[in-house]
DNA sequence: TTTAGCACTCAGGAAGCCAGAGTGCTAAAA
DNA sequence: TTTTAGCACTCTGGCTTCCTGAGTGCTAAA
C-alpha cells in the first residue's frame, strides 16, 4: 500500500503550501507548486485518492484540502527534506546559548525560554534523570551560635543547602559530631529507605541529637523528592495566539489552560530519543491531540538529560523548527560538556 | 465639588451592577438595585451628570453606562464595603498555605501559583528587598581531589552554592587559605565593589592562587546580581481567557504577551504600601492602561518582604480579591514567622 | 425637583444575497 | 488506460439590509 511518487510529490506540496499559508490547498495550487505538468484535473484525481487513503481531509466540500495527522506523519517519516538553518538562525541561537551563562541554577528554565523565543511556539522543559536518587553527603556549617547550613550533596553533584535556626545554642563540635552520623548513616539512601533508617537511628540517640538529625535528614528527603518530581517548566504560552489555528478562543483556551497546568504530562514516560516528533492524536494528553509536540535532549553532564520541546498546531514547520530545536539542544550540550555551564548545583 | 449622597449610591450600583454581570447598566437597572425609590428618569438625570464629572462612560448612545477608571477609584476609595470571606473561602486559602510548605526555595513563585488559583487572574510574584546586598561570608567544601564546593551567604541569610571543578588538584589546607583569604577581603562588599577589589587583590597574589579566588568572587558577584535583580515570576495567564473583556484577541493578546515577558516591571519602584490596587490609567506599563493591578505585601523575614498581586480587567470585584490577597499575604507572614516557612534559602 | 411620555439612536442578531474557489463527473483526446 | 477540458454543483465568507430592543435625552406636566 505504498504511494506511487507522484502521489508523494502531490502530498509533499499540500503539506508544503498548507504549512506556509495555513489555508486549505486546492488541485490548482498544488500543480502550480509541484511542477508536474500535470493538469489541475489529474492532480484532482490524486488528491481524491489520497482523501480516501486517509492522508489528506477537506474541512468542507468546496474547499482545498488539508493533511490529516496521518498525511504529516508520512511527510515527517520519509518526504520531509532536513531544512538547512540560515546563517542569522545559527547566529541568533548561538546568541540565545551565550546569554545568560551565569545563571547556572536554571538551565532547564532558561532553556525553555529560550526556545519559546527561538521558535515563537510555547515552549516545555523538563529534566530526565534516573528514577531514584540518593544522598551522597552531608556538610554543616556554623553560622552563629544557634543556626547553621546544612548542605547537602546527591547523585549527579547536585548540592542544595538550606540554613536551620534553633531555639538552643550549638558548637562547632557538636556540629561536626551531627556531621559524622549523617554521613555515616544516611548516605548512598533513596527517599524510600530514609524514613526507616530514621526509625532504626531514633532507638539509640539522645532526643536532643535526634532532633536535629531528623531537621537535617527530612530536608535530604524534601531534596531527593524535589528531584524525582520533575517539574514541568513551560514559557512564552501566549505565543500560541499569534498563530491562526488558535485565534478562536474555544481552541486557545483549553491549550492554554493545560500549558499553564503546573504539572502537566506533555509525554509518555519513554522521551529517550534524541529529537521526537509527536503528531496531533499521536499525543497521549488530550489537550495536545489537535496539536503537535517537537523535541530535543541535551546532556546536563553527570549522566543527567534535559529535555526541550515545543507545541503548535499540526500545521508546523517541522522541517525548521526540529532543526532549530537540535541545534540548540546540540549546542547547550557542548557548552556544558565544555564547563561554560558548570556541571552540579543542576535546578532539578 | 463633592458629590450628592443619592450620586454615590447611584455610582456604586453601576459599579456593583457591572462587577457583577460585565454589561453596562442602564437607569431602569439602577433604579431596581439602588433601592432610591425615584423613578428611572430621574437616574438617568443624575447618571447624566455622574457622566459629565467622569465618573461614568458610555460605550455608545444607547447602551447604559459603564463606571470610567476615575468612577472606580472613588468606589474602591470610599464607596466599596469590605469584603467578608465565607468560611470557604479561609479554608481554601488556608489549605492553598498549607501545601507545599516543603518547598521553601520556592515560596515567591509558590505565593504567586497559588494566588493564580485563588483568584482566577493572572497573579505576579517578586521579591521587594533592600537595593544593595553584600555578602557575609564564604565556606568552601572539598568534594574530591579536584573539586570544591562554594556556598556563599549574603545578608538576609540567603545562602547559595555552587559546585567548581579544577584541572588540577587541591589539599585541604589550600582550601583553607582560599576560604581565610576569600573571608577577610571580600565579605562586606557590595556587587559594585568586587571587581576594584578582585583588582587590588591580583597584584598581590600568586596566580594559582588568583585565579581560584577570582572563580570564587565571581560567583559571589552572580549570586548578588540575580538577588538584586528582581526577577517577576508570574502564574495562571490563561486565567485571562476566562473574563468577557479579553474575549477577543484583540485584547487579551498584547497583556499576555506583556505578562510572558519575563522582565515586565508591573509597577513604579515604590512598592511599600500593604495593599494596594492601581486602576486601568493609572498603571505605568502602556499593556495595563485598561486592565487593573490588586497587590499586597507579606513578610519574608529577616527584613525581605515579598509581594504578589493579579492583573485583571478594571472591571474587577476590588473588594472581594483585595480581601482574598490581603488574607493570604497575612496568613503567609504569620507562617514564615511561625517557622513554617523557615528564614533563609529564599529564592530572592 | 421629580416624573411620565415620546422620539431618537444604535448595537447586534437574523436573513438574504452573491462571488469565488474548489470539487466531482463526464466525455473527448492522447 | 490515462489525462485533460468543460461544466454543473456546492459551500464558505463577506456583504448588505433589516429589525428589534434597550437605553437615552428632552419636554412638559405634576
Amino acid at each position: 500500500m505504498d504511494l506511487t511518487d507522484r502521489k508523494k510529490r502531490i502530498l509533499r506540496a499540500v503539506i508544503e503550501s498548507y504549512i506556509q499559508n495555513a489555508e486549505p490547498v486546492g488541485s490548482k495550487a498544488v500543480a502550480e507548486w509541484a511542477r508536474l505538468n500535470v493538469s489541475s484535473a489529474t492532480i484532482r484525481n490524486e488528491m481524491s485518492d489520497l482523501e480516501e487513503k486517509g492522508y489528506l481531509e477537506q474541512p468542507h466540500t468546496s474547499a482545498g484540502r488539508i493533511p490529516s495527522p496521518k498525511g504529516y506523519r508520512l511527510y515527517v517519516n520519509e518526504l520531509m527534506e532536513d531544512y538547512k538553518l540560515s546563517i542569522q538562525e545559527t547566529q541568533r541561537i548561538n546568541q540565545a546559548l551565550h546569554i545568560r551563562v551565569k545563571a547556572l541554577d536554571r538551565v532547564i528554565d532558561e532553556a525553555g525560554r529560550v526556545v519559546a523565543k527561538l521558535t515563537q511556539y510555547p515552549a516545555f522543559a523538563l529534566a530526565a534523570g534516573p528514577e531514584k536518587m540518593t544522598i551522597r553527603r552531608f556538610d554543616l556549617l556554623l553560622v552563629e551560635q544557634s543556626a547553621f547550613i546544612a548542605v547537602v550533596m546527591t547523585d549527579f553533584n547536585v548540592v542544595r543547602n538550606k540554613l536551620f535556626r534553633l531555639s538552643g545554642d550549638l558548637s562547632e563540635s557538636q556540629l561536626q559530631m551531627l556531621g559524622t552520623l549523617l554521613n555515616t548513616g544516611f548516605t548512598g539512601l533513596t527517599l524510600a529507605q530514609l524514613t526507616p533508617e530514621l526509625d532504626r537511628v531514633s532507638r539509640h540517640a539522645t532526643r536532643e541529637a535526634y532532633e536535629l538529625i531528623e531537621l537535617v535528614v527530612n530536608f535530604g528527603a524534601e531534596v531527593l523528592d524535589d528531584l524525582e518530581k520533575r517539574q514541568v517548566h513551560t514559557a512564552g504560552i501566549a505565543n500560541l495566539l499569534e498563530h491562526p489555528e488558535y485565534q478562536s478562543l474555544e481552541k486557545a483556551q483549553p491549550l492554554m489552560s493545560f500549558l499553564s497546568d503546573e504539572d502537566f504530562k506533555p509525554l509518555p514516560n519513554d522521551c529517550a530519543r534524541a529529537t521526537d516528533i509527536l503528531i496531533g492524536p499521536e499525543n497521549v494528553a488530550e489537550a495536545l491531540k489537535d496539536s503537535s509536540v517537537v523535541m530535543a535532549t541535551y546532556d546536563l553532564g553527570d549522566g543527567m538529560r534535559g529535555l526541550v520541546g515545543v507545541v503548535g498546531p499540526t500545521r508546523m514547520d517541522y522541517a525548521k523548527i526540529s532543526a532549530r530545536l537540535s541545534y540548540f539542544a546540540k549546542g547547550l550540550t557542548w557548552l556544558i560538556s565544555q564547563g561554560g555551564l558548570p556541571p552540579g548545583n543542576k535546578d532539578q
